[in-house]
DNA sequence: TGTATCGGTTCATTATCTGAACCATCGGTT
DNA sequence: AACCGATGGTTCAGATAATGAACCGATACA
């Protein structure tokens, strides 16, 4: 592994829960030399993607990334698109609808809108890592990815999220064709016990799959018709979505549920 | 200089008017080869840092940044605490209050908020990069700054923004003291033909400055008493900015500025 | 057809990164 | 006060990964 990429991966062990590290700590969990990620830390803190807190102490996210990400934006203005998709979805359906996006091997929620239509939502937070193997948004990515990204997902140890977790690679292997042939990904309490969701993958331009669209219910409200409700929407607006991001459907993803049949030719 | 160094160098050259950046192009100006930008790059896109457009096309910042300054906001909540310090700037001044940011030894603009008093308004973009040397916030983070970082910002070439712009760095060295007495930094027309701003320097908990906030006006709207109310309400809501986000000005910042006279002992 | 780009690749050379062992410091315990 | 087990940070010989001139195939243009 290239040695940016060693500086680059120590960013993914800041968390939501554990918005601050110490230089062991991230040693311990990064498995590199405590003077590796010395040097790697100090690196980073030049351009201000990390910043130490108090005089000689625990490091944490910099300020770079409000930068870099509103440049980002300003170039792709995905939230913008994405947001407005995920509102239709939302008020719709009844339901939590949410996007998520590929970052490295990482996938994390980006946005999500809430319905006002019952007491009780599926709640999301922001920048939320969602595990690839336990999630309706991770198996839609995975079954639109490369062989050598499933295999090295499904060969890295999976956590138990809940009971109901599928953890074994052979049996979240056997899942994918299906998810593939129908383009539809279900999790019902993989992650959080009591939620049912949905997903569709989302491709960029060269089709390759760059995140999903999610819609989730409650378990007890996840009934026949809600559900090919749900699908039905989703599937249609997530493809609109998609061609808005400038995206395209790799050949192998099921047509019949795009928005816009594809043209022959132009 | 670090590999990570160079890696995350290359995604200064991004900006709002370089959204999208070919592999030779990137090469020219970083001064790397050929070979080793597009190996960086390789390991950036790996991570979600940057991305290709087309296949075997140029490249542009990846969605990485969107959840990193999502983790950022979510630790330390900068963005409101400065929209709330500047929407009561730019109220009580009745003209544009923005805020900046140092990211290594790029200054961006953060955060800004206008007043709906007149007829026209000096504008800011998001991320827009402030010339260190050509702008009120630049000189404000400059005085406060170690000499060294003022050796590296001045030994560059200057860029003559406007006729107005001083490019020399003896005079724009001689100009620090002053600042740094006063703790306000001025600029007319030196980045912005036709735009007056002050500008005073955020610290953090180091007494490190990060960056400043500023009030620009038109040219021709700025009166001495304007100025003064502008240079007081600065340097006091500032102050409080500054403790809001954590921060200590340092011993030698002219404390009768503050907004609540420093503590003996505690 | 010829030329000048482009993005991307190769591989011998070499510069950079690595990591065990080392400080100095801090907080808690005895 | 002495000890312990942490912490963040530093050193330097040896291992490894970065480098860059030259190369390739593709594309665009005249």
């Amino acid at each position: 592994m290239g040695t940016a990429s060693k500086a680059l991966s120590l960013l993914n062990y800041f968390t939501r829960a554990a918005p601050k590290i110490g230089l062991s700590d991230l040693a311990r969990h990064s498995g590199y030399n405590k003077a590796t990620v010395h040097r790697l830390l100090s690196e980073l803190a030049q351009h201000g993607f990390v910043e130490q807190i108090g005089s000689g102490r625990e490091y944490r996210l910099g300020p770079a990334f409000l930068r870099l990400a509103a440049l980002r934006e300003n170039a792709v203005p995905m939230r913008e698109l994405a947001t407005q998709t995920l509102t239709e979805l939302s008020n719709t359906t009844g339901e939590t609808a949410h996007m998520s996006l590929l970052n490295g091997d990482v996938l994390s929620s980006f946005s999500y809108t809430y319905s006002s239509a019952h007491g009780t939502m599926v709640m999301m937070e922001d920048a939320e890592v969602l595990d690839l193997h336990a999630t309706s948004s991770g198996l839609a990515v995975l079954a639109h990815s490369s062989a050598q990204f499933i295999d090295n997902i499904l060969s890295a140890p999976l956590i138990k999220r809940t009971p109901e977790t599928e953890t074994d690679p052979d049996v979240i292997r056997a899942m994918l064709p299906d998810i593939r042939a129908t383009g539809i990904a279900t999790s019902i309490g993989g992650y959080e016990q009591d939620v049912h969701s949905y997903a569709v993958p989302v491709f960029d331009a060269n089709s390759a799959c760059i995140g999903a669209v999610a819609v989730a219910t409650p378990v007890a409200r996840m009934t026949d018709p809600l559900g090919e409700q749900i699908k039905s929407e989703l599937t249609t607006r997530t493809a609109t979505l998609t061609r808005l991001l400038g995206g395209f459907p790799p050949d192998t993803f099921p047509t019949f549920l795009q928005a816009n049949p594809p043209q022959t030719g132009g």
